[in-house]
RNA sequence: UGACCUAUGGUGUAACGGUAGCACAAAAGUUUUUGGUACUUUCGGUCUAGGUUCGAAUCCUGGUAGGUCAACCA
């Protein structure tokens, strides 16, 4: 009885960073506290794989009942801007997490961090560098071989804390004077030969203005805010492992609050590219239409497309947290997101290729006003009324002149149930002069009203359908991969990444959509029956609705026909 | 050929010295007024060579493969 139990009861294993904190909390580690911080750098657009580190961080705090700060990077004002910032906490806001009042820049501790260069100069570990950029980078040698030291390397700290004064007070050129830390030249770790860790910049800051024009590196600010915040657990990517050593460094030298990094390895998604650099230049380059192109694995790429905060959750949930690289298969966000869809989408009838039905016994002029299930899955969500004549349009991938075997839909001959409406069978064929067919005929069996026949036969195939006279003209974008090569990275020699781009990944399209939708809200989700989900794009007006695909339906049909 | 990290089905991820499991994908089937959903079943895995051990995916050593690091980017 005892052990059934235990075997039903399934422990969720913890992910390596969660093992960790749990051990950190058994010891009592930072009283208990556990404190994160997502820290995005203001200068571009959060995608998906932030998503995963932002659903980390978050869910780590309020799985521990801790908080998680919203700290922004901003150490390089030549790059960052405050359009990214707004982006960035509209994104995280819409995924579903909140900060409260913790908004921290690293430019609030500019004035900290620079006391704390000065600490180093006096510990005499830390010398303005009169080298160019090219003899620093020469002068730190390679992995194999070791660096020379600086000539600047022994100032007097007297003379390192005026000239370091003087850097600040802008008597310098741009580029003319580094603070270097004064580490180990010989290091096998680069970061720790003698980095860099002020340089001077006349930049204006979106936030600081011009009042500096000397600014940290990243490695010298990152881990400084992330002790100033108190933060227990640093999560970052794998790229930053290396750096640990020198964070550990400063920590030590200053003797300030000892934050712990961890590292994870980052989120990679097939048929797509997630670097920053790689999605600002479709921007810059007009590859796509703006951040939140719904072909775009960003944030507001994928919320224009109709992805909802669940199934994104979901999605990070799935994934998991490790160490190794690894690219996850584009279907699982799909599937995802179909679950969530699934249950919450109400359904509607649209018709993306029309095909013109003559209904050739439909008393002329009538209509009939037929009872139509909002969402199966949900009873509550209730039913809704659909106009049916004598003039109807069809997908016409549903009608075949000359169908294969197990083709359920209407061919000549055949019958078909009209979703909510009556059983159809197809009596004729019209074509134009060059053979192409403009209308099929039908009769209709008035004893199907809402799709089941008393004589209780049985028709396999079910197709949706709009009225013509009642229809509403829509525009539906039809979006595929961005790329056709799973790994867009993987390129040949003289090729461009770019040159993977998928020349089909948007397609517009006019069709009919039931009256229902003329007036839709941006963002609101439907399914279409049997195509899939779309959402109502910001581009919509009223009466004329324009909808995104978000995803399509699974469709055995089409990978049987494949065969 | 330096340092650091990583290696489990097609893709992810568990198993913490004791029966290699789960999800997605793929394949087959049942149900079905969406060829959707749901449900059932199947396929398929510990990089390699040694060592420790009664017992190794797990610990140790060597190899191999992949990743990261040589911005005054983050």
């Amino acid at each position: 009885m005892e052990a059934n139990r235990e075997e039903k009861e399934e422990v969720k294993s913890l992910h390596f960073i969660e093992q960790i904190v749990e051990e950190d909390l058994r010891n009592n580690k930072n009283d208990g506290r556990v404190h994160t911080r997502f820290p995005p750098e203001p200068n571009g657009y959060l995608h998906i794989g932030h998503a995963k580190s932002i659903c980390l961080n978050f869910g780590l705090a309020s799985k521990y009942n801790g908080k998680t700060n919203l700290r922004f990077d901003d150490t390089n004002p030549s790059k960052e801007e405050q359009e990214y910032v707004d982006s960035i906490k509209q994104d995280v806001n819409w995924l579903g997490f909140s900060w409260d009042d913790r908004e921290y820049y690293a430019s609030d501790y500019f004035a900290t961090i620079y006391d704390y260069a000065v600490t180093l100069i006096k510990k005499g570990v830390a010398y303005v560098c009169e080298l160019s950029a090219d003899e620093i980078s020469t002068g730190r040698g390679t992995p194999t071989v070791p660096g020379q030291p600086s000539p600047f390397r022994n100032r007097t700290i007297e003379e390192n804390l005026d000239l370091f004064a003087r850097m600040k007070a802008g008597e310098f050129a741009e580029g003319s004077k580094v603070l270097r830390a004064k580490i180990d030249m010989s290091s096998p770790n680069m970061h720790m030969r003698d980095p860099v860790l002020y340089r001077i910049m006349f930049a204006h800051h979106h936030r600081t203005g011009d009042s500096w024009c000397i600014y940290p590196m990243y490695d010298f600010a990152h881990g400084q805010c992330d002790s100033l915040e108190r933060i227990t657990h640093s999560v970052c990517t794998l790229e930053f492992e290396v750096h640990r050593p020198l964070y550990d460094w400063f920590i030590r030298q200053l003797d300030i609050f000892p934050s712990r990094q961890i590292e994870f390895a980052r989120l990679n998604l097939t048929y797509t590219v997630m670097s920053k650099r790689k999605l600002l230049e479709l921007v810059t380059g007009n590859y796509v239409n703006g951040w939140d192109d719904p072909r775009m694995p960003t944030i507001s790429g994928l919320r224009r497309r109709g992805y909802t905060p669940e199934a994104i959750r979901e999605f990070a949930d799935r994934v998991g947290v490790a160490k190794r690289d690894n690219t996850i298969e584009i279907v699982l966000l799909e599937h995802c997101l179909r679950e969530d869809l699934n249950k919450r989408a109400e359904r509607r009838m649209a018709v993306l290729k029309p095909l013109k039905v003559v209904i050739v016994n439909w008393p002329e002029g009538e209509v009939d006003e037929l009872d139509a299930i909002n969402n199966p899955e949900n009873p509550a969500a209730g039913t809704r009324k659909v106009p049916f004549s004598g003039e109807l349009y069809i997908e016409q991938d549903d009608f075949m002149e000359d169908p294969p075997k197990k083709y359920y839909r209407l061919a000549p001959g055949a019958e078909v149930r009209l979703r909510y409406g009556y059983f159809i069978r197809c009596v004729d064929v019209i074509k134009d002069e060059r053979g192409v067919i403009t209308e099929v005929h039908c009769t209709y069996d008035p004893e199907t009203r809402g799709g089941n026949s008393p004589d209780g036969r049985k028709v396999q195939g079910t197709i949706h359908w709009v009225s013509i006279k009642h229809a509403v003209k829509a525009e539906a974008r039809l979006y595929e991969h961005l790329f056709i090569k799973e790994n867009p990275d993987d390129i040949a020699e003289g090729e461009d990444w770019k040159d993977g781009m998928n020349p089909d990944s948007m397609k517009t399209l006019e069709c009919f959509v039931e009256p229902s939708l003329a007036n839709v809200e941006s963002l609101q989700k439907f399914q279409f029956e049997r195509l899939g989900y779309f959402s109502a794009d910001l581009d919509s007006v009223s009466g004329k609705p324009v909808f995104n695909r978000t995803v399509t339906l699974k469709d055995s049909w089409s990978k049987m026909a494949a065969k």
